[in-house]
RNA sequence: CGCGGGAUGGAGCAGCUCGGAAGCUCGUCGGGCUCAUAACCCGAAGGUCGUUGGUUCAAAUCCAACUCCCGCAA
């Protein structure tokens, strides 16, 4: 069986990388162009072209897959796997052949663009990977198979990673299955269905009146991804890891302090740890080398 | 040529505007206090101030070039 793979991000790339080191026969690869990236604006291809590329995987970038159907239905394959690839698909697409797309989460709970960040943001203890058949409306195809993963304190880029390599497993077995003729599909309880948008910097602003909990859990969705940070009155400071030192410390709310040398802050109803931060322009530091930089912000409020 | 910040003992920073004997919070080592300590007190070691060149009686500080790091934006 001969699959087509579309997808651009790092969660597509880890499964593109788990098919084809199970030598799931790729056909080709399509990602997004390439898109001017970085310090000083330099052209740069997804991850998921760069690996195409060095594994000697043809690779096809499209801006528009609508414009390029010509082309894709000259490519010899059986099946389109799509992960997180960032184009809504044509109906031409969908009606030429089959298309599955690996998705991040127990469908239909967080249907749309952040279902990893959702998942954490929320403090579920459990998420998932769900193989569905794509359908014209997103990530409401019918289910071809799910499976849970159980949460255990993991930050954005680890979970994503874990879930990737999940889903690249799955879609192997959904292939197999395909192929045998054994699958099933299971159509969504579209009542249930919960749609979460996309993420931006503001989001990423650190809320000392809520809980340690949930200030850590914003942490943990969205540092390494929009970034989180705090405000002073007169700087910003990205912060990268912290914890709930609730048990420990006793902090009044929105209070810098340090305790045994390290960088608290109190919350409602407790304290977070600052263990990973940095300050605009500079490199990035334990909360314990930062505190001993900028000692003037003990007993300042944070905003 | 997208915009901007930075490089100072082992770590994180100040000092640079207005040149003139290296500072702060830690760490390390030694000593003291203490039932004890990551707490406190005393002392010590440790720096070609990113590289190269220029200006000057004198450069971490001014000028030029270079190298490396980082943030934003996408």
């Amino acid at each position: 069986m001969k699959i087509l793979f579309l997808g651009s991000s790092r969660f597509s790339k880890i499964v593109l990388q788990k098919l084809f080191s199970n030598k799931v026969d790729i056909s080709a690869v399509i990602t997004q162009p390439d898109r001017p990236s970085g310090r000083g604006h330099k052209l740069t291809p997804t991850e998921v072209k760069q690996f195409a590329l060095a594994n000697n995987i043809e690779v096809y970038t499209f801006d528009k897959v609508r414009l390029h159907m010509e082309e894709i239905k000259k490519i010899d394959y059986d099946v389109a796997v799509v992960a997180s690839f960032g184009q809504i698909l044509p109906q031409e697409f969908l009606d030429y052949k089959l298309a599955i797309n690996v998705h991040p989460s127990l469908l239909p709970k967080y249907r749309g663009a952040t279902p990893i960040q959702s998942a954490i943001l929320n403090g579920d203890k459990v998420t998932g990977v769900t193989i569905m058949k794509v359908a014209k409306e997103v990530d409401a195809g019918d289910i071809i198979l799910q499976r849970e993963f159980a949460l255990n304190g993991e930050y954005y880029l680890e979970l994503e990673e874990k879930l990737a390599t999940l889903g690249g497993e799955m879609t192997i077995e959904v292939l197999k299955s395909i192929e045998d003729g054994s699958v099933k599909f299971l159509p969504q309880d579209n009542s249930k269905a919960v749609l979460v948008s996309k993420i931006n910097k503001e989001d990423g602003k650190l809320d000392f009146s809520q809980s340690a909990k949930q200030i850590v859990n914003r942490v943990r969705a969205l540092a390494e991804e929009v970034g989180c940070f705090l405000m002073l009155e007169d700087k910003i400071i990205k912060v990268y890891k912290a914890c709930d030192v609730s048990e420990k410390y006793s902090v009044e709310q929105n209070r810098i302090m340090q305790n045994k040398k390290n960088f608290v802050i109190g919350c409602n109803g407790g304290a977070v740890e600052i263990l990973s931060c940095q300050s605009p322009s500079g490199k990035m530091v334990s909360g314990r080398d930062y505190i001993n930089g900028h000692n003037d912000i003990l007993g300042q409020t944070v905003l």
